[in-house]
DNA sequence: CCCTGATTCGC
DNA sequence: GCGAATCAGG
């Protein structure tokens, strides 16, 4: 693939936009994140304007997922609240407790109480890999809707977020509040 | 481990 | 000019 025109543009527009090179290199097609930044830097657009697109999107994600684990008013008093009952475990020992989970309006989850829910690393599509999970597309604790990137894969039966929780059969599985 | 952008340097 | 490899950082 060649640095055409039109791709030209397109990479300026996604840049300004603030996607990332590797987003940028998805979108494009044919090109490797590399070869984003690398013309990035040849075309003396490196600075992309307004603040860091990364720490940005990373901070506003803390923060969704830190009200929405909370139960549903207060707004800084939730994110205390959700710290406090729940370390740092965001990631695959989270679940090792039981959970419920419920869809509210859009994708909105709502955890039981002291429950984490793993919803906290949030990645675009195009971050999404074979062993991203895909969770929170679905109930984790139904298996038929459940959309687990690991949990149908053949190389690791484990879901690093859900650990052996998200693979117990349904009817093991149980519900707390 | 996943990801990010920055830089280098052979092609 | 291009982009893989590498670096430094979150």
């Amino acid at each position: 693939m060649n640095w055409t025109d039109e791709r030209v543009e397109l990479l300026k527009k996604l840049w300004s936009e603030g996607l990332s090179a590797s987003q940028i290199a998805a979108q494009l097609g044919g090109v490797s994140r590399n070869a984003v930044i690398g013309k990035v830097h040849r075309l003396k657009l490196s600075g992309r304007g307004k603040t860091s697109a990364t720490q940005t999107r990373s901070k506003k994600v803390n923060t969704n997922s830190a009200a929405r684990n909370g139960n549903v008013s207060a707004g800084a008093t939730q994110t205390t609240a959700v710290r406090t009952s729940v370390p740092k475990s965001i990631g695959a020992t989270a679940l090792q407790t039981d959970y419920a989970v419920e869809a509210v309006a859009q994708t909105v989850i709502r955890p039981a109480n002291d429950v984490v829910v793993p919803i906290s690393r949030r990645l675009s599509l195009l971050q999404l890999s074979e062993r991203t999970c895909k969770w929170p597309i679905g109930d984790p604790l139904n298996e038929d809707f459940h959309f687990c990137g690991n949990d149908s894969g053949e190389s690791s039966p484990y879901c690093t977020y859900h650990s052996k929780l998200a693979f117990q059969p349904a009817s093991e599985r149980r519900r707390v509040r």
